[in-house]
DNA sequence: CTGGATCCGATCTGATACTG
DNA sequence: CAGTATCAGATCGGATCCAG
């Protein structure tokens, strides 16, 4: 039951590594992202809006960044149950860097769409993007 | 000998995954923003700035930082030899961003100290601090 | 609807020994 | 000095089934 928080077990290292453990797992940036957009998405919005990522693997980062006192998580006691995630205000100052880290992204994807012959209209981009954006 | 190389296998993903896989590895932010402060360094001199990468660790993520043009590697023919690994135009580009999350990781650490009762000055931070400002 | 529990393969990371 | 090679351990990620 240990979720491998990263608060709390700091120091002895870099600001830089211990940024990135706290916000580098495959799915964080991105949920932090969509968090940021959204400002408040429910467990199966989220769901839906990272199409990849199996239940288990939501709810594990959820917890984490959670615990990493990055999203809130509200709980409403209703049948059916009804959870709403949204961004902390120790997240919201990292957003900023994510959306750099995006636009960084985007723009090399694109380089790379044209320097390897990879058609940008090729439906690839297309999912999320308008997810993104 | 495949290196994992991000570019040209991109595409099908959010930005900010590609961003992340690109520069999200256990030692990649680390090493460019050394990078970025020392402008040049030698293979034997990062083994001292990360004192916890083995070999085998450095070279790899050097492959791949190279492969996906984020650094660059100049050899020089001689005895003994001598490499020397820079920044290229692309990781400079990312340099802000590091730093941002470079001060958002030390606020954040020294929250924590305030919080958890761990001194600061109980040598844990000084090894890198010294390094990373 | 929002998860928890388990099993298992893939991937990542590290320790150690060796080399031009 | 600047790596390479090999083996093993740790961690991550996904599939599947179950539950309040």
């Amino acid at each position: 039951m240990k979720n491998k928080s990263v608060v709390a077990e700091a120091t002895q290292m870099c600001a830089v590594d211990y940024a990135f453990k706290r916000i580098g797992g495959k799915y964080k940036a991105r949920i932090l992202w969509y968090l940021n957009m959204k400002k408040v998405l429910r467990y199966g919005e989220l769901t839906r809006t990272l199409p990849d990522i199996t239940t288990k693997m939501l709810t594990q980062t959820l917890r984490e960044l959670e615990d990493d006192n990055l999203i809130v998580r509200k709980m409403y006691y209703e049948v059916p149950p009804k959870v709403e995630y949204s961004l902390t205000e120790t997240a919201h100052e990292l957003i900023p860097f994510i959306a750099h880290l995006h636009n960084w992204g985007k723009k090399q994807i694109e380089k790379e769409s044209l320097t390897n012959r990879i058609h940008p209209d090729e439906r690839a981009l297309a999912v999320c993007q308008t997810e993104c954006d």
